[in-house]
DNA sequence: GCGTGTCTGTCAGATTGCCGACAAACACGC
DNA sequence: GCGTGTTTGTCGGCAATCTGACAGACACGC
């Protein structure tokens, strides 16, 4: 789910780009809090600075996660979508017009800007692409080997994860009920492809057979 | 499923632009040719000058159509969609790098990217709204309104519109199949709501009824 | 006007996945 | 260690939708 870590946080911090520096706020926001309704007028991007942040739609008592960002990942509203803080939240907020204003004096902003935007238009195809073709159980997979990857720099001997987050929570990622994710998150535990260690950590001692079930 | 049609393509006449004008070339394909392949490494955008052309994903041997783009739309590549000639098209291309060169003399140009991409990724919002919340009723129905919504300007008393497409297109386009849409279309033209007067051609006698359905 | 190829309507069977219900496991404060 | 609220596992029934099959309708060239 992660987003664009654009270099725009760390290309802020120079000198010379002071001014608009200056036009991002930051703003927090407890845990659980909404941070964005889901038809906001207002245009913004912001910056998340600290703990995550959810991505989502709803519909009616539904929701879908879109995506859940981390700390260095770059978000502009202006869709249809919501946001709430998932753990405790810091973000650096600037309103896309105020944005838009520095664009012409610094190309910079405007590569990241587009970067952004295609960044998150590549994941919605994404998205797209699994809920068009995929069933709940190859799209669960297609989650696990993404979690999977983003450790994978940590080359531990058996790949875990912490994703923090409980069977409804994981349900609304891949688009699905609570009860259809346990049953067969239990029947990949049982075949031995993954092992839920605790609430929230799942580790994958066979990556190579997930990998295989994925393409099948 | 028109995408952004902005005034790119009337901005590019413009004199002050005619140095962008010169870095998009007039491409023509026949009817059915694939203009983009899957995987294309290329990022380039492109304008349509004349006819339709469809981008979707594929699967195997499923296809998911996210647009059928008009004359006047923009869309950008660099995603893992591809895209075919529906009729004989013309498209006015340009490697997405050239365009780029151009960004910090102009402006406007910028603007006109952003927005591309911005409505780009509104659609695909939408989409996944769908695929994620409605059944294939719901899509269906929302794609007759939208259809509706493009040639309610000709006011005519009683509301009709060729989309030429057979139902198996149709089905691409709210990711469903062939016989599930027939079905569909079927009953709603039972009950009064849709009339099929001709191979892609429909006609909606009762639009409020079918925005009833929309919200039910 | 006939024949061929495509498009459409419809049915039956199988599958997927939803929902409600309920019990067991867990987390955490006291 | 106990009690309460939350999370998880599991079952059964049900609705949506897919697939394959086939017949009838249509379109168009000759």
């Amino acid at each position: 789910m992660r987003l664009t870590d654009s270099d725009l946080l760390r290309d802020l911090d120079k000198p010379e780009f002071a001014a608009v520096r200056a036009a991002f706020v930051p703003r927090h926001f407890p845990k659980g809090r909404q941070v964005y309704a889901p038809r906001e007028a207002r245009n913004s991007l912001f910056i998340v600075a600290q703990g995550r942040a959810r991505v989502y739609l709803s519909y009616k008592d539904k929701e879908f996660t879109m995506a859940i960002l981390d700390v260095g990942d770059v978000y502009t509203t202006h869709t249809r979508a919501s946001v709430e803080a998932l753990d405790d939240l810091t973000i650096l907020v600037a309103e896309l017009a105020a944005v838009r204003r520095f664009l012409a004096d610094m190309p910079a902003l405007t590569s990241s800007m587009v970067k952004v935007l295609g960044d998150l238009l590549s994941h919605a195809f994404s998205v797209i692409d699994g809920l068009a073709f995929l069933d709940v159980r190859k799209r669960l997979i297609q989650l696990l080997l993404y979690e999977a990857e983003r450790v994978s720099a940590d080359a531990e001997h058996i790949l875990c994860f912490s994703h923090g987050l409980n069977i409804e929570q994981l349900a609304t990622i891949v688009g699905s009920s609570r009860q259809t994710v346990s049953s067969l998150l239990n029947v990949l535990e049982r075949d031995g492809i993954i092992e839920m260690r605790a609430r929230g950590v799942i580790c994958l001692p066979d990556l190579a057979r997930l990998e295989a079930l994925a393409n099948e």
